[in-house]
Formats: C-alpha cells, sequence, structure tokens
DNA sequence: CATACTAAGTGTTGAAAATACACTTTAATT
DNA sequence: AATTAAAGTGTATTTTCAACACTTAGTATG
C-alpha cells in the first residue's frame, strides 16, 4: 500500500473581528492579475497556509495570523478538519491555485482554526503585505473560494457555541466595556436579542465581570458604567 | 519555501460500545513479538491508519472501523485534529513504528473520530484480522501509546456533550430498550446520577422515543415496558 | 399456593431560574 | 430651560428543576 504521498496539510483562520458595528470576518482577496479571467470576478478567501514540516498546528495558525495582522496573541481555536478529497479541485480554484504554487493538483486537507480580536481600540492593520485583504461583515460575504464558505460557517456555529458555553467575550470587546456593548455582542453573535434588565440580572452573577470607577464620556446621553473582565476569575466552565 | 514534504495524515479511531456492564473502547494489543521488549511491557493503541491519497477524512475512518469489525453504518463523528509536531516521537513509539512501517521518524498529524456501536444485541468481532483486539472498560484503560490517551480523553469529552446536545443514545442501545438501560446509559457516559422520576419526565418530552407493545421477558421481576427510538422524529437539536 | 424477591412504575411539592414588562435618571445639545 | 438619547433599575408570573417513597407485576422458592 502506498498511502499518501503529496498529500498536503494546511491550516485556515477565520479571524473575527467585532466592533460597535458589527461582526466582521478578515478576508483575502484574490488579485485580479493573477486570476484567470475567463472565470469571472476574482474570489475572496479565507487566510491560510500549507503547515511547516515541524511546526504545530496552532503555530501554524498563529504564524498565518500574524503574518495578516501582525497582531500576537489571539484567542485561537481548532473547529473542525475538511478533508474532502476535491475540496480544492474545483475548476476556478485550481486556476488561481496554479498561479500560486507549483503543484495545483496536489489534495490538501485543512484545519480550521478561528481567532477572536476586538476592532475597538486598535483595528490590526489588515495586510501589511499582499494583495487586498479586508474585514467583511460576516451577514455580507459572497462566495469564497475553494470550501472556505462551509469552513466559515462551521466558524460561525463553533463561535455560537463557544461564546455560550466558555467566557470568550472579552476577546472581542475593548479592555473597558458597557453592559450594552456586551449585550450587543451577544445579539450580534447569536443572532437573537435578549431582555436588557434580564441580560444585566445575568451579568451581575459572572464574577468575572467587574465595574470600574469609570463612565463613559462624551456621550450625549446619560454615561454608561464602565466594566472590565478580571481574567483570575474566568472559570473555565 | 519548502513546506510539509513527507508529512503524513492519519485518523484514528475511538470506537465506544455500549452494553449493559458499561462503556468500552476498542483497543489493539501491540504484539509482544514485535515490540522492542527492553521497553517493557507491549501497549495498546487505537486503531487507526494512513488515509489514501484519494480518501476523505471520513472515509478513511469507516474503512478502518470495518477492516477491524466488519461493521459498517457506525456513527461516526470527528471532534479534533492532533498535530503536535513531536507526538509520534517518543522513543517508544518510534521503536514500535520500525517495526510496522519503513519511515518511523516522518511526521503524522491526525484527524480523531469517535464512533458509537451497541454491544447488546451483536458483539461486533474485534478482530477477524492481525493480533489481539479488544474491548476495553473505559475506566480501564492503561497507558496508551503515542499521544492516544489524550485522544481517548478528547474523545470522551466529545462524546459526552454530543449525547448532551445531540439525540444519539440509540446509537448505543439496542433496539428495543428500556427505560432503565437508558438512564444507565446517561449515567455511564455523563458519569453522575440521575432520579428516576425526573429522567422519566424528560424522556415522555422527547418525542422520538416511543413505547412498544411489548415488554420485557424472562426477569425476575416486574417486566420493564420495551421502548425505540422513531428516526423520523430526531430532531438535530 | 403463599411468600419473598427484585426492579418497574408513578405524582406532588417547594425552590430556583427564566421571562415579561415600563418608567426614571443623567449628561450633552439646542 | 427644554429636548434628546441611551442608561439604569424591580416585581410579578411562568416555567423548569430537584427532592422525595410507596405500590405493582412477574419470577422464584418453600
Amino acid at each position: 500500500m502506498q498511502p499518501n504521498e503529496s498529500l498536503h496539510l494546511s491550516v485556515d483562520c477565520v479571524l473575527f473581528g467585532y466592533d460597535d458595528d458589527g461582526l466582521k470576518v478578515l478576508l483575502i482577496n484574490q488579485k485580479e492579475d493573477t486570476y484567470a479571467h475567463a472565470q469571472g470576478r476574482p474570489m475572496s478567501q479565507l487566510p491560510g497556509d500549507l503547515i511547516l514540516i515541524d511546526e504545530g498546528l496552532e503555530a501554524a495558525a498563529e504564524r498565518v495570523l500574524f503574518e495578516l495582522t501582525q497582531v500576537n496573541g489571539v484567542y485561537l481555536k481548532q473547529f473542525h478538519a475538511y478533508g474532502d478529497p476535491d475540496r480544492v479541485k474545483d475548476h476556478k480554484d485550481r486556476t488561481w491555485l496554479r498561479s500560486m504554487r507549483t503543484l495545483p493538483d496536489q489534495r490538501v486537507i485543512t484545519v480550521g482554526y478561528f481567532g477572536l480580536v476586538s476592532l475597538h481600540d486598535h483595528s490590526p492593520q489588515p495586510a501589511s503585505f499582499a494583495g487586498g485583504v479586508s474585514w467583511v461583515d460576516v451577514n455580507e460575504v459572497g462566495p469564497l473560494a475553494f470550501d472556505h464558505n462551509s469552513i466559515l460557517n462551521g466558524a460561525i456555529e463553533a463561535l455560537q457555541t463557544q461564546l455560550e458555553t466558555h467566557h470568550i467575550s472579552f476577546e472581542l470587546l475593548p479592555k473597558k466595556f458597557t453592559l450594552s456593548q456586551l449585550q450587543d455582542l451577544y445579539e450580534t453573535v447569536l443572532d437573537k436579542k435578549f431582555d436588557k434588565r434580564n441580560f444585566r440580572k445575568n451579568v451581575k452573577k459572572m464574577s468575572h465581570v467587574v465595574p470600574l470607577d469609570e463612565k463613559q464620556q462624551g456621550v450625549m446621553h446619560k454615561p454608561a458604567q464602565l466594566f472590565s473582565f478580571n481574567p483570575d476569575q474566568i472559570e473555565n466552565a
């Protein structure tokens, strides 16, 4: 038996960025000139790369994100491996690959990671490198290359479950935030509405959400109390 | 950049079997004579294999299980990919690999699947093939080769969450079962006790658990009502 | 044939959690 | 001083969860 020779492994990263106007994903725009025009418009894709021979999976995901955003230490979570033998064999995708790599016909299995960053304080520069890299609202993502739309969907579902079961919301918020911002985050990610008073009752039970001696400033309405997360108190339940 | 040449991909399967005396895992016993005796006793490992060049991940997992148990159509679910560059580089494991494959030093990334079978009706024959294959109670699993203990733990956690969020219990039960059997299953897998009356109240809400016109026979106590699952009514919530 | 054994089966009550709901407050702007 | 806009707050109701003990049906035994 000659098993997997010429089988390649990559990581693909779904980097979610959040700010007051919604949940975004970082996408890479394939450049027009490297794209076979016959196929229509260039497509976007998720950032990803083949893993290096001595590199761990998570290390590879970190590297890909660092190269794209120069940001280190983002929350990263593996959610699924995609291994359909034909996942990169669409005609349009092969054309694209041919323009980038030497071997477009190789089979590539990919491991999906999703990452979380806050776009409030600092907007991580999309791309020092390469062509267009941009934040796209998750609800406005068009057709992506390869099977990246299903990978994105997988990531969204994983993010939703993770938000409900683990305390990760602070990864998407500024260090100081209001309860309304927190509520908006939950409503955006989970795509459902919460009652303000009930939501706040629940937050009061979370010992890791701590009020600061500080209020919002420069808003033309009652300024909100600011809160922050106390990382010591995040029970990983 | 020369990315992953000589990087191999496998699937490892954690096949759970359940019957009235507990939850078991299918393990393969490394044979004494292929094992370097200097290292101590032969170890067990999870069934796994390199994936074929044109084979999907799930297809590979199905193949591995079929080869071992001759059983088809088992419930299978991917749960995690393991890619630590050193995961197969322990001295003992390399010794073992050398006895089996030509290239013990290659890096192998593996995708973990867990599978579910009922050991009530038919005990799937562990191994027509090869050396010892056996069902081991999940609480009595000793040290396994490679990182297979952590893979097993990952599988157990995945099974637990899956059991709580999806309707998969019937994969582990005989076609006809009693409510006590169902409760025992939950208690075994989730490792906690349930109140009999409350448990039954919850089951009554599950429209996919349907009572049959049939009772248990040959038991020296009040015979239990038999139930079965109606696959049409399994909401995937 | 009566008794003993064993697990099956069954309801109620109190506590806790989730839901629904509307007015007052504070600062900035005009 | 009046207006605007979101912040902040409490109670009553419903639903869900948790605790708890006796009766029943069939098998086995004497």
